[in-house]
DNA sequence: ACAAAAATGAGAATCGATCCCACCGAATTG
DNA sequence: CAATTCGGTGGGATCGATTCTCATTTTTGT
């Protein structure tokens, strides 16, 4: 998605919510698309946009509930925060167990389609009602390995 | 697996991380074989078999450092931990969105053979060394609904 | 420009999880 | 069997990521 529509996405959606698209609010977006993978807050922070921490956590929340953001929580000590899948597409991550480091990937059309029709029916039978899925794979890194 | 078998299993994973199979880890044990599905530290004390917190704690990093146990994080307030795959059977977690509860489902034996080719070819092109993969439904639980 | 409403930032507070340490109890030794 | 050892226990102190508070600043509507 080119930069500029993707805030027009997001202004559609912080609206949606009766939110305004704060500077503060941009910057964090724009860490966020620059790094291209989950962050944790140290990592966004680090981007020197100049933001303030409890504004960040905030505002990270804010963006959560509009649905601009999607926050990731693994066994690593900070939580990691990352576009929505509805601005960004579907995905899943690789979790190093060393460094912590999480990074996305795409499985192809096919797979992902199968697996989307198991996972339905799984959830049939248990009277479950699917929102969303999460496929991680848990290891090492290239640099860790 | 039968229950004494299993107590078997755990005494040498216990032993091999040179660490006794005292009565306070049995008691966890216990309980979340009980439980059968992945329990909160709560939950698990609320079973009342007279665990202090700060013990229960600290056993489970025991009880997971030696493979015994798995410690689960949702974006629930509290962790969750569940005995090892090695010690029940691979499977993965339907997670409800509203009452943060997590139960257990398994794919088919075709599904998930599938799965992990697709997911060994995909880690292999990223150079990432899998160790395990986790696969979670998020969405409404049954009684949620 | 003015009043009203929302956002910001610095620090305090929260709370799950971990750490500390005096005491206990099982296993080993003499 | 008593003594010693050494890990385990549990109550409370502490930690740290995140959330909350509130005075100040910025933005919006009139």
């Amino acid at each position: 998605m080119a930069a500029d529509q993707l805030d027009d996405e997001i202004q559609a959606l912080l609206r949606d919510a009766d939110q305004r698209y704060t500077k503060g609010r941009r910057a964090l977006v724009e860490a966020l698309r620059a790094g291209g993978r989950p962050m944790t807050l140290p990592q966004i922070l680090a981007r020197g946009e100049g933001l303030a921490q409890s504004s960040a956590y905030r505002n990270l929340v804010v963006l959560e509930d509009a649905g601009v953001v999607t926050r990731i929580v693994t066994n690593d000590e900070f939580a990691r925060y990352e576009l929505a899948e509805t601005l960004t597409e579907h995905h899943h991550h690789l979790i190093c167990t060393t460094c912590g480091d999480v990074t996305d990937f795409s499985l192809g059309a096919r797979a992902e389609t199968s697996l989307d029709r198991t996972l339905h029916r799984v959830a049939e039978e248990a009277g479950f009602q699917v929102e969303t899925h999460r496929l991680d794979l848990v290891g090492l890194c290239s640099d860790c390995a």
